[in-house]
RNA sequence: GGAGAGAUGGCCGAGUGGUCGAAGGCGCACGCCUGGAAAGUGUGUAUACCUCACAAGGGUAUCGAGGGUUCGAAUCCCUCUCUCUCCGCCA
């Protein structure tokens, strides 16, 4: 959520920065800076209402004491008026709050000067690639078929139990699974991070405040019984760990990591999008948090971008990076970059990874602050990345490792696996 | 699920209708003391909004949350949430 100060200060390039998004903000705005003058002014006579009443109460009390019993009475059928007057308007105050809060939960983050404008994800801004995204043979794969072909996972045994989406991992199948969070989970403690194991529902205030509500409500599952989301991503609850907390600068930056199982319910793709691996409701991911200072928040992004790189080579996948354009970029960032391995047999690249740096957006909605060298309290920057999602992963290792002996397991992986090949 | 107790500032802890944003202690910051340190000692030490220059100063709100009684509530009443203890159930 925007500050309303940057709306009021800044209306103009506000509006400008969010065309970026090809997002139309000059309506809302205009509204924001009405009701924002409202509620100041109701806000002020409401103050002074209450000043004016405390005065009264205090002047009663004080003739009580002194046994003058008439003019205190006389002054007690005096604030009856006043009583009135404040109960109007603080409810005029508490609907201008509602007011303006729900016009501020619907502006987009602002993104970052440096983001490229652009519409869909073809426009978007690829900042480097490497690996070898050779050939395979023609009689290569795609993982859907490499999972039946050594019987790893089986799609249909989860749509049989549960549903499509619901994959059930089998044999070294899902014993790549567990190798594969081990190491993640191992690399980012190597980095700094500190691993944490969340809960898996978060309650409403949670989702409220990394921003999946009120936007993105129908993307969780909602356990309407105890009013509880199934977390979409460990982003949710590990941020939260921080929310309504004042830290002191020399606690920054915190860096937190978390594997959680991931629940989408995803409406609306089809096709090869959503085959195999490629779009699940169920899935693993390492995530990784970060909480800084604004000065050193987009230097953050890039190393967390350079660790995410790191771990991608290390699994020998081909890999680019692509720098979002403003229309690709979500609600919340003001700056994303993507990152993709290339799928060899279904010939596309698939992403894996998103880092991406919310600036104030979330630490506003959930008042996560820090106070600085001057004992100034100050909102903290938060970013996240994955680090990273399995499952394309796992789709990318079947198709890009396939040879006729079998699929062969990348050597850093083996001693969490203790296999070196799927055959 | 049943019975009971409780929720106060960074922490501990007083406070049952007015002088309470809140005693006292601890912690923390700065100063004094000291050759240096400890001890001692002095001062300060919440957040948000409004006014305003995001200064100083001032106003308002906040003692788990919301509502009510009252001229006036941390203190009384109602509802909710959470925590603890005992019982039950249970991986």
């Amino acid at each position: 959520m925007l500050q309303i100060h940057l709306i009021r200060n800044e209306a103009e390039d506000v509006i400008k920065k969010l065309q970026i998004k090809n997002f139309d903000a000059k309506e809302i705005v205009e509204n924001l800076l009405n009701v924002d003058v409202k509620r100041r002014s109701t806000q002020k006579k409401l103050d002074d209402t209450l000043a004016e009443s405390n005065a009264i109460a205090k002047e009663i009390g004080n003739l009580f004491k002194s046994g003058k019993q008439s003019e205190a009475n006389e002054l007690r059928s005096k604030t009856t008026e006043l009583k009135q007057l404040v109960k109007d308007l603080q409810e005029e105050l508490n609907n201008l709050e509602n007011e303006q809060n729900n016009l501020l939960v619907q502006l987009p983050n602002v993104p970052h000067e440096s983001v490229p404008a652009g519409k869909t994800s073809e426009d978007n801004e690829i900042v480097s690639q490497e690996g070898d995204i050779g050939e395979l043979s023609t009689d290569a794969l795609p993982h859907w078929e490499l999972t039946s072909k050594y019987d790893v996972i089986d799609f249909e045994l989860g749509t049989k139990i549960t549903g499509a989406g619901f994959p059930v991992y089998k044999g070294k199948g899902a014993k790549l699974q567990r190798a594969l969070i081990s190491f993640f989970l191992d690399q980012a403690i190597e980095a700094g991070y500190v691993e944490y194991q969340p809960p898996l529902l978060v309650n409403e205030a949670s989702a409220y405040a990394t921003g999946q509500l009120p936007d993105k409500d129908g993307q969780m599952y909602h356990v309407p019984l105890d009013n509880l989301y199934l977390i979409p991503t460990a982003e949710v609850p590990v941020t939260n760990f921080y929310r309504d907390i004042i830290l002191q600068e020399d606690q920054l930056p915190i860096k937190s990591t978390a594997y959680s199982v991931c629940f989408r319910r995803e409406a609306g793709s089809y096709g090869k999008d959503v085959r195999g691996l490629n779009r699940l409701h169920q899935f693993d991911k390492v995530e990784i948090v970060q909480v800084t200072t604004p000065e050193k928040s987009y230097d953050t992004l890039e190393e967390m971008l350079a660790y995410v790189s790191g771990i991608l080579r290390k699994l020998e996948l081909p890999f680019r990076v692509a720098k979002l354009c403003g229309g690709d970029l979500s609600f919340a960032s003001a700056m994303t970059y993507d990152m993709e391995v290339y799928s060899a047999a279904q010939k596309r690249w698939l992403e894996v990874s998103s880092i991406s740096n919310f600036v104030t957006f979330q630490s506003n909605r959930m008042k996560l602050r820090y106070r600085d060298k001057n004992g100034k309290t100050t909102l903290a920057h938060t970013l996240n990345g994955s680090a990273l999602a399995l499952p394309r992963i796992l789709a990318a290792l079947l198709e890009n490792n396939q040879t006729p002996e079998g699929i062969k397991i990348p050597e850093a992986l083996v001693p969490y696996t203790g296999f070196d090949i799927i055959d």
